[in-house]
DNA sequence: ATTATTATTGAGACTCATTTTCAATGGTAT
DNA sequence: ATACCATTGAAAATGAGTCTCAATAATAAT
């Protein structure tokens, strides 16, 4: 409690300015939506809607997948996740709560994902804001490339699929 | 000719690059390939598949939305194009030729997108792809936030859609 | 040249993420 | 209470991208 690192305590503190939010914009809050916040910050993990409602249905929490597309929206609008990239045909986003900004470096071959920091981006970031006007609210960097293992492997090595689009990845349930 | 700056240059040695990777490949090349690329080639411009068949229509190069698709992982995997991004429910690509590097500023309102380069990115992918292991062959960096108009209109400045998706953008074909 | 082999093509069917519609429900304010 | 209107779930609609299949064409072998 007093370190503040629990899920609970981020949902709650999140689920309060989501609430400022929705009032402010003259919309309603909804059990559901709470519920969808709740799960949300109950990990650390980028998520994607189909993720998150299966991992709800697994815990009873039953909401539809059209409320989950309707609440993201509202989510970002109001600061509290983002959408993180594009890829295997569907966007993917995380909360913001303690994240440490990072950026990507993904394997075009294997769909490989690893995570790093760096400060130079914020120091970037601030200066072309301020260069073209523009008020930055956040960014994406992604380095695009062959991870070790598949840098090795010649012929498959160079496999290019829409944003890392993976085949036959099927067996969703709705 | 010999400042080699019309499009017609660009394409031919381009199609020469691409029937290296064909023929190494053990593909066949074709003239619907040909045309697609020569197309590609003949703006700066950022494009989609859409933009792309609909440009050639209009010029009676006719080749089916298919085998663009179809085409287009090659591209990239030859090392002609790349994806830029994904925006309004649909990926983007560009021509690598004469392209300097550059990264993208976005209006999350309006979609407006500014292109700027900046040197130290270039450094960053060095370090990391040497960190990691990785062999870095691209990257995308996009900042995210609102243009000077946008930002001062209060009320619609935080509108949200999934990528800047475009609502009631219709009027297709195909 | 002719033929055999097999990649490629266009058309249309298909998949699947996301959006929209619509009738029913439920907050909120008077 | 009552009216108003945002929200919900279910199902239909949309639309990008992929796949299938029969017809065609590029290359290799004859």
């Amino acid at each position: 409690m007093s370190l503040n690192n629990n899920w609970i305590d981020r949902a709650m503190e999140e689920i309060e300015k989501f609430r400022d939010y929705i009032k402010e914009k003259g919309l309603r809050n909804t059990p559901e939506r709470e519920i969808i916040i709740e799960e949300i910050f109950s990990t650390h993990d980028h998520f994607d809607v189909d993720e998150l409602f299966l991992r709800m249905r697994n815990k009873k929490k039953i909401v539809s997948k059209a409320s989950i597309y309707r609440t993201i929206p509202l989510l970002v609008e109001s600061g509290l996740i983002k959408e993180v990239f594009f890829e295997d045909g569907h966007l993917h986003y995380e909360h913001i709560y303690g994240h440490k900004h990072h950026c990507h470096l993904r394997c075009m071959c294997c769909g490989r994902n690893l995570e790093f920091s760096d400060d130079e981006i914020e120091k970037i970031q601030k200066q072309i804001g301020k260069k073209y006007g523009f008020v930055i609210t956040s960014h994406r960097f992604e380095l695009l490339g062959y991870c070790p293992q598949c840098a090795q492997r010649q012929g498959v090595q160079k496999a290019y699929r829409p944003s890392g689009k993976v085949r036959g990845k099927s067996a969703k349930s709705n």
